[in-house]
DNA sequence: CACGCATATGCCTATAGGCGTATATAAAGG
DNA sequence: CCTTTATATACGCCTATAGGCATATGCGTG
């Protein structure tokens, strides 16, 4: 029911996909490093296991969350026709950018004269 | 107040985005090929172009609308990191291995510690 | 004036997300 | 065994908000 866009429309869920990033986490570091209570943090880590954005492992009493590739990359393969979009526009973006560029220099220049 | 990810969870949304893929749109076509009421697609785009989405240029008495690669990229830059992670530890043998550890599920309970 | 579009209004419905609380389960540890 | 610890799940309840629709109107331009 609920698409890939759906599931990282939450901040909260965003939030824990970037905390997965760095390393694995037990569900309690997540409670603890988002202040969020226990039973919401299962709630969304149960819509983020669904959508395939991240499986557990049993450790001990604990269970251990890490990211999962799949759902990513789905999202990636969306952004793919636009990305193909953009970067033909980005020589043009450039061009652009490159005349902003000089003109800030030119202000810096007047600005940063302070040294009589 | 919308993120570009509520932005983009809106299935409408992603559909007006994929047509202007391929060519500039104008309201009324949008209105056709989706089947949508025109004060629907008017409010869509409006949260798209508020998004960063897409741009409006006057056509006559028609408004053109085209894809701005500003948002689109941002929701590229929010992917970085995870992709980064993918790249590093699926390459085909561990995607191999994960199948197999799919089908034959519950059987391991610690996998083998890789670290980026 | 007729178009094409933006915007406003009103109305309705569904759903998500937050909260606290309670309970089931499984494993660790005494 | 019995008790913690850690987590999942289930309620119940409440609030906000999005999205759908129809309709009406304003506005700029050909």
């Amino acid at each position: 029911m609920e698409s890939i866009f759906d599931v990282i429309a939450e901040p909260n869920r965003r939030a824990i996909l970037s905390l997965l990033v760095s390393s694995d986490q037990s569900v309690g570091e997540i409670e603890r490093r988002l202040r969020i209570p226990q039973p919401t943090v299962s709630k969304h880590l149960r819509v983020l296991r669904q959508g395939g954005f991240v499986e557990s492992m049993v450790d001990a009493q604990r269970r251990l969350y890490r990211l999962k590739p799949e759902s990513l990359q789905e999202l990636d393969a969306w952004l793919a026709p636009f990305r193909r979009f953009w970067s033909a526009r980005v020589d043009a973006l450039e061009r652009h950018l490159d005349r902003m560029e000089q003109s800030t220099q030119t202000k810096r220049k007047k600005t940063t004269r302070r040294r009589k």
